[in-house]
DNA sequence: CGTAAAATTTGATCCGGATCAACCATCATC
DNA sequence: GATGATGGTTGATCCGGATCAAATTTTACG
């Protein structure tokens, strides 16, 4: 059902401040504002991690001790059964924050799903950044918010929909969130699924043979296209929305 | 699969102020702070709420004009497809807030799952609170973060628990709301089911069916007494959290 | 390149919960 | 008491997706 987990990634212990990748030419030293969504301005002891896919980053029912922003890549967050049964609970992508603020436990897993950029820091910095700013506590609070929309939309597709629904459910919102941009109920898009079919099962609560059998038959109707194993092509996003919703058989 | 909708409860016209039952002593004609674990300090035009059971409150999709705080009773959050299946994706107890903020669009329907005594307000007052009070956007930010656990903890329950460990995680999860100052891990707990069995079919993504099942079985394995369908005894509730990760058949 | 490990697909069979159907209990109204 | 309406239980059957098994493709690495 699941895969064992990995050793964990110690991010706790890269206390060196390095030059933050995605602003260095603003911010010598310092990882600052990164782009007009990023949600947290860092100030000192920042840190970039580079973490490769299946490292895991904390332990579910760990005090958090430190926060990150997302700067590439998909990390996926996870809860256990006592017997080991894996239910992935969210995704998130860049530019995401990650973590938990004012809550002391993390009750799920986070490890990075393809490899993942981060900008870390100390749960102080964040405190004391909240305290002087409201204007941030007020863009975590908003991204909580969508968490929140997008956990209620996935219990919907996990109590009450078919396979074949939540296979089509599980493209369209990969889609929406690696091409923002563009339009997810018209046109054509591609993209690489950033998830192995043991993750999708997890996100889906399926299994990887029932995934595997819902990609072959979307792929014969002329749903989409699939090379690699990764690289999707949706030639018509309308059908695809249309198969969030509508129960095919065989 | 549902009930069909009933006719809206129009909060929005109810503009005249209101004693609010729960603070008259203290703020005559003004409903304030309410208790301890109260969200929103309210200011004027307050009015309060008496709504039956199955009456909606406001629709999925439509832009959310008032807010409340449940003063009493339950209220459940759900969604539909296209075809009318449903799943409740939250439930709400008082002395929650209800609504989302900063949100233009509710995206799914909520009803009164019992008689519920809410103390409404319109937006405009939430939102000039907010700009006012950080400490204020602090505490509805902390009820998103508990809201955001419960949702993804029930994903885990949707996605991967068989029928009769969501019974028995439902079980769980109303008598910790219910009686949340009781331990529920040790003793015995007693209280009122506040859903029917067709509600909490919609919450554990099952039919009423095997919900019925699932309970006529925990009762002949002595794990619950039920009177008048709604009224449970728990004599050990830890043998109850065994069952919330442990599958039983037959 | 060759070989092993990992990931994915495909096939055959089984079973848990859905579906269809009947029945029972409670309550409101005449 | 008769009559529905609503909510809940129980039984028989069916089917979608899980499970078990094996083949195939892809990736990693010497």
């Amino acid at each position: 059902m699941i895969e064992q987990l990995k050793p964990r990634l110690d991010v706790h212990n890269s206390e060196m401040p390095v030059l933050c990748q995605a602003c260095e030419a603003r911010h010598r030293g310092i990882c600052g504002v990164l782009t007009p969504s990023q949600l947290v301005t860092l100030s000192k002891h920042t840190t970039k991690q580079v973490v490769s896919p299946e490292q895991q980053i904390a332990f579910e029912g760990e005090t958090t001790k430190r926060f990150a922003n997302i700067l590439h890549g998909v990390v996926k967050l996870s809860k256990l059964t006592a017997d080991g049964r894996q239910q992935i609970v969210g995704l998130q992508f860049a530019p995401d924050f990650m973590g938990r603020p004012f809550s002391k436990e993390n009750d799920y897993a986070v490890e990075a799903a393809t490899e993942v950029r981060l900008c870390s820091f100390p749960r102080s910095t964040l405190e004391q950044l909240t305290t002087e700013s409201p204007e941030l506590e007020h863009r975590l609070h908003q991204q909580t918010l969508k968490e929140l929309g997008e956990a209620r939309e996935w219990m919907l597709t996990l109590g009450r929909k078919s396979a074949s629904e939540r296979v089509a459910s599980f493209l369209h919102f990969i889609a929406m969130h690696i091409n923002p941009e563009v339009s997810h109920t018209h046109g054509s898009q591609q993209f690489e699924i950033p998830l192995k079919r043991s993750d999708i099962a997890d996100f889906l609560g399926l299994t990887i043979e029932t995934v595997s059998r819902q990609f072959t038959r979307m792929r014969q109707a002329g749903v989409i296209k699939i090379s690699n194993n990764r690289t999707i092509e949706i030639p018509d996003m309308a059908k695809l929305a249309a198969l969030t919703e509508t129960n095919i058989q065989d």
